[in-house]
DNA sequence: CACATACATAGATATTTGTCAATATAAAAG
DNA sequence: CTTTTATATTGACAAATATCTATGTATGTG
C-alpha cells in the first residue's frame, strides 16, 4: 500500500456506490461478485470502483483462487479520523472589527 | 443548512485546494481574501470552491460588511466523525473455503 | 458621486469521472 | 481441453468538475 492520503481517501468516499460498497464492507469481508449482486452496475463498473478503493487504501484485497476478498482497512479509517481530530478549531478569532482579526 | 450527506462532504475534501481551505479554516475564522492570498487560484476559483464547502455544511459562512467570515462546522466534523465510527468492522467473517462464507 | 474592495455569477474550456459494451485473463469444474 | 465463473482491461462517451476571463453586485471610502 502506498502512502495514506487525506484527500484520495475522501475523494474516493465521495461517490454514493462507493460509499455504500464501504458500509457493506464494514459488516464484514466480501467477495466481489457478492457486492456486485447489490448495485445495478455492470461489473467492470465494480471493478472500477474497488480499484479505486484499494489504490487509496482505504480497502484491502485478499486473493483467492478465483475471488476477490475485499475487506475495509482499519489503518486507513483511524487515518481519517486522526485527521479529522486534529482539525478542531483550535481557537477561533472572533473577527469582530475589521478583516481576519 | 441542509441535512448533512457524508458523501457530499467526503467529495467536498477530495479536492487538494478545499482540503487546504479546511486546514486553515481549522485555525480558527477566515475571511475569503486572506484564503485567497495563500492560492495560486483566482477569486472566482475560490468563490466556487467556498460554495461547495459551504453547500454541503463543513463550512460556515458569516457575513460582515464586505467581508465573508468562513468557519469550520463542528457538527459536520462530528457527524463525519461518527460516520467513520460506525465503519469499524464489527465481525470480520474469515471466507477461508469459499465465496464469501 | 466616483472609486476601490470583497465576493458572486455567467460563460467557456480542458480535464476528470462514472458508466457501459466488448474483450481479455485467470482459475476452477466437467 | 472446453466451459464456466470471477475479475480486469480497453475504448468510447456523456456528465461532472476545476479553472479561467469577463462582468455584476454589494459595501465601504474619499
Amino acid at each position: 500500500m502506498n502512502e495514506l492520503d487525506v484527500a484520495l481517501i475522501c475523494k474516493a468516499l465521495g461517490d454514493a456506490n462507493r460509499l455504500e460498497i464501504v458500509k457493506m464492507l464494514s459488516d464484514g469481508e466480501k467477495c466481489g461478485c457478492r457486492l456486485l449482486e447489490r448495485f445495478s452496475i455492470t461489473q467492470p463498473t465494480l471493478s472500477h470502483h474497488m480499484k479505486t478503493l484499494v489504490d487509496c487504501g482505504l480497502v484491502n484485497d485478499r486473493k483467492q483462487g478465483k475471488w476477490h476478498y475485499y475487506s475495509l482497512n482499519p489503518e486507513a479509517l483511524s487515518f481519517l479520523r486522526t485527521f479529522l481530530d486534529e482539525l478542531v478549531c483550535k481557537e477561533p478569532t472572533e473577527g469582530k472589527g475589521g478583516c481576519c482579526q
